[in-house]
RNA sequence: GGUUCUGUGGCCGAGGGGCUAGGCAGAGGUCUGCAAAACCUCCUACACCGGUUCGAAUCCGGUCGGAACCUCCA
């Protein structure tokens, strides 16, 4: 990579609210945690935009020129039903209702994730750990907050103790919540609870009897608790201090917030230097909720078997729609606004088929390397999608301005203008099309051109009957046809 | 109820004190035998009510929607 494009990349870093110059602690590695799915269902949605969303991160920062070591968890044990943290572990009722092995329900939400982000081009990351594959280290990382006084036992049970966190650290930066308010605004457990403090939160559970998913520990059998795995993966992944860690809004509080409590109580330093939160998918203008039935699988958009779609859409075409919104703004997905993307699409993928075609010419009559630089210059701006895309826009009406001759470029401004389109739509924005055939057309081609011949001649003959009775017909048949000064081309729908 | 964010043209969305993206849809035009595609032109908006300012969609306050989290509940 040859980043003569790009200044500095700017992120808007949750912790100080503002955007800062991006500075990797050890350049030219990144080290990027981002909060993965917990496999105890199909992914949501929503978590598909958040996953995307940081794919283009992970893919920027690479394609800039940063050696990035990208690790996203699988969450395959400790979520608990409910904050409280008496719930049952949401991995081991589902295991129960469905008469399976909690590692079968596991394997089998964990290989429906990985089909689903592949149809969407979303790059494996570098490192995929499991919270259950590291229990021995989670239970090294409790025995180091107990040490440092900051947790306590309770039958069995080991519970952060905020209180005490806070005497020396702030507890409620990231979210920016005040402490007293929460322990205000939170209701006493009437004695139920274990905790001292209702802000405390679990380290490690004690198992019921009748709890399957369960590791031995220093204070008996248990599991871990909801916010460790987190922590213990980034540290032993990406170091105490790292450079990104992503993951939806939603996990702001409390997620993030006891991640950075459990960091700094065991090492004594703050773990995360820029923090990242990608914003909420909502459906026809609500939050997506399986009660109301306002919900949309991406499976459902892919076959179009849902009642708000009145047609299928292709993993390109949402992965696009979603890239039209900035990663920090909520987006509100609907059959209408999926169908514009599409067509929106189609016009950037027509363009960049068109690209192998233009021929050069003597002299350049725009400024290929402005256009360009104008489409670095968003996405350094915290990942600016939208405008990465409008950008680009401008360069398809180049594109095709050049294919009716009105615009013309030399062959190395061609060149150029070439490999950068294909790296930014491809490489970093992570867009193939998927809406046309894509199988071997040799012989379909063949066949296409005998009937624009014969087509071509019935105009001749103006026997115009005929050619548009050719014309529609393979238009019915799903291939397009388009009379250019040049001669007919088709494009397979 | 509390904390935070948000409300942009027919739709989706950028932007964010004066220069006012982009996509889709719509209208007109060029091209074409007619279409399609492409290109050109047009439609020029910022929830509401006050305030600050020479000037506000952009800042401040209030009202009303929406969202996230806390709480509650499943």
């Amino acid at each position: 990579m040859k980043p003569g494009e790009t200044k500095e990349i700017y992120i808007y870093n949750t912790l100080s609210g503002e955007k800062e110059k991006f500075e990797p602690l050890n350049p030219p590695f990144v080290g990027m945690y981002v909060c993965g799915p917990t496999v105890y269902n199909d992914v949501h949605l929503g978590n598909c935009r958040t996953f995307i969303s940081f794919d283009v991160v992970f893919r920027y920062l690479q394609h800039i020129g940063y050696k990035v070591r990208y690790v996203r968890n699988i969450t395959d044990a400790g979520h608990l039903e409910n904050d409280a943290d008496e719930g049952e572990d949401k991995i081991a009722k589902k295991a129960r209702l469905e008469q399976l092995e909690p590692m079968e329900v596991v394997q089998r939400y964990t290989v429906g994730f990985h089909r689903i982000m592949e149809r969407f081009n979303v790059l494996p990351p570098s490192i995929e750990p499991t919270a259950t594959g590291h229990i021995v280290e989670q239970i090294q990382m409790i025995k180091k907050i107990l040490d440092e006084g900051l947790a306590y036992e309770v039958n069995g049970s080991i519970y952060f103790d905020v209180k005490k966190y806070m005497e020396k650290e702030p507890y409620g930066e990231l979210s920016g919540r005040n402490v007293d308010e929460l322990i205000a605004g939170s209701r006493e457990l009437e004695g139920q609870s274990e905790k001292r403090n209702p802000l405390d939160f679990a380290l490690w559970k004690k198992a019921s009897p009748t709890h399957i998913m369960r590791w031995e520990s220093p204070w008996g059998e248990g599991f871990p608790g909801w916010h460790l795995e987190c922590s213990v993966m980034s540290t032993k992944y990406l170091g105490e201090v790292f450079d990104i860690h992503g993951g939806g809004m939603d996990l702001k509080f409390p997620h993030h917030e006891c991640e950075i409590a459990q960091c700094t109580a065991a090492h004594h330093k703050k773990p995360v230097r820029y923090w990242m939160h990608a914003n909420m998918l909502t459906l026809n203008g609500k939050r997506m909720s399986k009660s109301t039935g306002n919900t949309l699988l991406p499976q459902e958009i892919f076959s179009g078997q849902n009642p708000f779609l009145s047609k299928p859409y292709s993993p390109a075409v949402v992965r696009f729609f979603m890239l039209q919104a900035h990663y920090r703004s909520t987006l509100d997905i609907s059959d209408e606004a999926l169908a514009a993307a599409e067509k929106g699409f189609r016009r950037l993928m027509d363009a960049v088929a068109l690209l192998p075609e233009l021929k050069a010419a003597e002299k350049s009559t725009f400024d290929v390397r402005a256009a360009v630089q104008k489409v670095y210059d968003a996405l350094n701006d915290d990942f600016n999608t939208p405008i990465a895309i409008a950008e680009l826009f401008e360069i398809v009406r180049i594109i095709n301005l050049m294919n009716t001759g009105q615009e013309s470029l030399t062959a190395s401004d061609l060149l150029y203008l070439s490999e950068r389109v294909k790296a930014l739509v491809h490489d970093v924005l992570g867009l193939e099309d998927d809406t046309r055939a894509t199988t071997d057309t040799s012989k379909l081609d063949a066949v296409i051109q005998i009937l624009i011949e014969m087509r071509q001649k019935a105009r001749a003959d103006r026997n115009f009957a005929l050619s548009d009775q050719i014309r529609d017909q393979l238009l019915k048949a799903g291939i397009q046809l388009k009379d250019t000064k040049e001669g007919t081309t088709y494009t397979l729908l």
